[in-house]
DNA sequence: CGCACTTGTTAGCCTTTGCTAACTACGTGC
DNA sequence: GCACGTAGTTAGCAAAGGCTAACAAGTGCG
């Protein structure tokens, strides 16, 4: 999973809570790409089995595509509430977390995740 | 500056420091390239103004490269060390560090640093 | 002298991932 | 029923940045 795939999977999980039901088009005015971009990559999610496209175009995560983008989600959501508890303005800590969310490991947010909770404690 | 011009830079910075003459021979070793990738990147940062190759392929960074070089490898020091403290082992920390160098904003590091210089108060 | 190694460059290929342009297909309004 | 808007696809372009292959130029050894 390359990182601009984890961004569609994530844009698709969070057009999901919002509306329900997800198109390529809403893929393409939320992330402000062109409809060719969007249809050449939600193709290549289908293949990869991250995403299940039905006959009437809607668009649904399968179960490894939901794991994928929740955890980009979950790491998302930390980063940026770690970098605004640092006293980041909340512009920067979101543009921020959206690029670090896709080349961090494991090891290191599990690291700080539990460094958060400890805080929070 | 990308994010592959960066780590050029910051890995000739470094060998000018083990070895104080760096080639472009050198930079392909060290950063597992072959020679043919290293010399286009090479020749971009060149006419960038971000290094200098010699006559006698010995290359050197000008300031506006050295102000490049010594931002991000002082980002990947302090990224390496904070996630080291967060308790990340050390391969770990410096290989996140290698990739989050990159992509992290002026402010958030500049908050993480300040964070630090606070932690160890 | 001549062969071989090292260094560097050039040409050309591949993949990723954005783009526009042009097309198809469906549904609604007059 | 046709025209128009919306949705999606296809073809082809561009830039970045890896690669190999092939070649030029300098150095050293027998």
């Amino acid at each position: 999973m390359k990182e601009s795939g984890e961004m569609y999977l994530e844009t698709i999980l969070i057009l999901g809570q919002e509306n329900n039901l997800v198109r390529a088009t809403d893929i393409a005015t939320r992330m402000g790409y062109s409809k060719a971009s969007v249809s050449r990559a939600v193709g290549k999610l289908s293949s990869g089995g991250y995403i299940v496209v039905g006959a009437n175009g809607y668009i649904a995560l399968t179960e490894k595509g939901r794991e994928v983008a929740e955890k980009i989600y979950e790491r998302h959501r930390l980063l940026a509430e770690v970098l605004m508890q640092l006293g980041v303005s909340a512009k920067c800590a979101v543009d921020d977390a959206c690029r670090i969310e896709h080349v961090i490991s494991d090891e290191a947010f599990a690291a700080i995740k539990e460094h958060m909770v400890n805080f929070s404690q």
